[in-house]
DNA sequence: TGGCTTGAGTGCCGCAGCGCACAGAGCTTT
DNA sequence: AAAGCTCTGTGCGCTGCGGCACTCAAGCCA
């Protein structure tokens, strides 16, 4: 399960696609640089490039009012930026940001559109992925609201592990406490528990995925529900 | 705003669509009785009909685990149940119970389909309401997360109103706890204090709405937004 | 070397909401 | 009329978390 390769990081949802309509795509696209921190999309914006991520990630946030944020999902290369203009919808329903710096593919809209005309199986994969996403918000909905800090913890760091393609990566308590919609110094007190068991390990902004297996243990449920797609 | 037509309720979703393709959709369709407490559709299982309802109104329910039950979505005459049929997923993402009783149109998923194919505009019109279920399914995570259970009462009363087309219905605190997901009692200290405001009324089920202007002024925000679809 | 910035530990207070439990009140049934 | 159920009021102790604030340590910059 934490066996890697990490010199061959594709995009699942382009992988599937038959070899021509494949390499159509592809043809349209052009590789960039996810950097820690930039917003891709803007929630009720505009949508100019659909992206597809793969050893970068990004998660989509909503704000409420004068809250901080909170996150409802987050999409690495199993997933894609932009699926709802298979919906014929050229906004963004949420705030896109990078939360792990790497790579992804992307592709303006007006390119895409045309790709999704002439290409039934990428349709039918964006449709697909849109039904998962929907699945995602409500089960991620109930768990923000049911589940207490440290499970969520562990099930998002997760949830980054998976995405992240590495043991490691860089993200301070006060950055979770933004995705998991609590407090800084809850996020403080969960993780030094998580450390105290040897789980993880963490420095300034740079996390360790010690035990996996045992995260998996402290995590809610809801991780193993949201693999299952 | 509160002026009502009881007589003349229709499905504003089938409404918009040009009178042929309407007549032909309607052709489909048998009028059905919603009532009181129906499952008409069962998460992940495979979707029989779709319904637009007409007067009464239904909720879309997720559970997790050993928990109560927590409701992501209302839909009465101005959406439907199965849009996910547009993304050719024929289940149905979450429970969907009846709230209010009422009256429904309901056409079966397979010949609903086949409108799909012969019909541009209700598929337009699914995909649009698609995206707006989406928006809604965030929206209303975070309120859940970061709100309040008496504003939050009151913003679900509300949108019931709005679909009840009706100042009174019946639904008891330990039914509202089920929906916020919290306790019975702490719906019933928040009913109070809104009754005790002259707001509402209510006694054994029965619930009144006195003071809409108010209501509106009691709720969190997310009723205004989620009123923009 | 010293000061600044950023990340993290920790503590205190307050509160909303939980779990639980019991009591009273209104409607229904026999 | 009595018994029973359903719906609501209410109280008590507990806890997870918010708000806030102060401290310390590690890296960065000059």
């Amino acid at each position: 399960m934490s066996v890697k390769a990490p010199l061959q990081i594709f995009s699942r949802l382009i992988e599937g696609l038959p070899s021509k309509q494949r390499k159509q795509l592809l043809n349209g696209c052009e590789p960039v640089d996810l950097v820690f921190g930039n917003v891709l999309h803007e929630a009720n914006q505009p949508i100019r490039h659909v992206y597809f991520p793969l050893s970068g990630f990004v998660s989509l946030v909503t704000t409420l009012d004068g809250h901080q944020p909170l996150e409802m999902g987050l999409i690495g290369n199993e997933g894609m930026l932009g699926a709802t203009l298979a919906l014929g919808i050229g906004q963004a329903p949420m705030r896109a940001v990078v939360q792990g710096s790497g790579s992804a593919l992307r592709i303006s809209s007006q390119l895409f559109k045309q790709e999704l005309l002439s290409s039934p199986a990428l349709l039918r994969a964006l449709k697909r992925y849109l039904y998962v996403v929907m699945t995602q918000l409500s089960q991620s909905a109930a768990c923000t609201h049911f589940h207490e800090i440290e499970p969520r913890l562990a099930r998002w760091l997760l949830m980054t592990h998976d995405r992240a393609h590495a043991d490691n990566f860089h993200l301070t308590h006060e950055y979770l406490a933004d995705m998991l919609g609590v407090r800084r110094s809850g996020v403080s007190i969960a993780a030094a528990a998580m450390q105290a068991r040897g789980l993880i390990s963490y420095s300034r902004g740079e996390i360790h995925i010690l035990d996996r297996a045992g995260l998996e243990l402290a995590a809610c449920e809801c991780y193993a529900a949201l693999q299952a797609d």
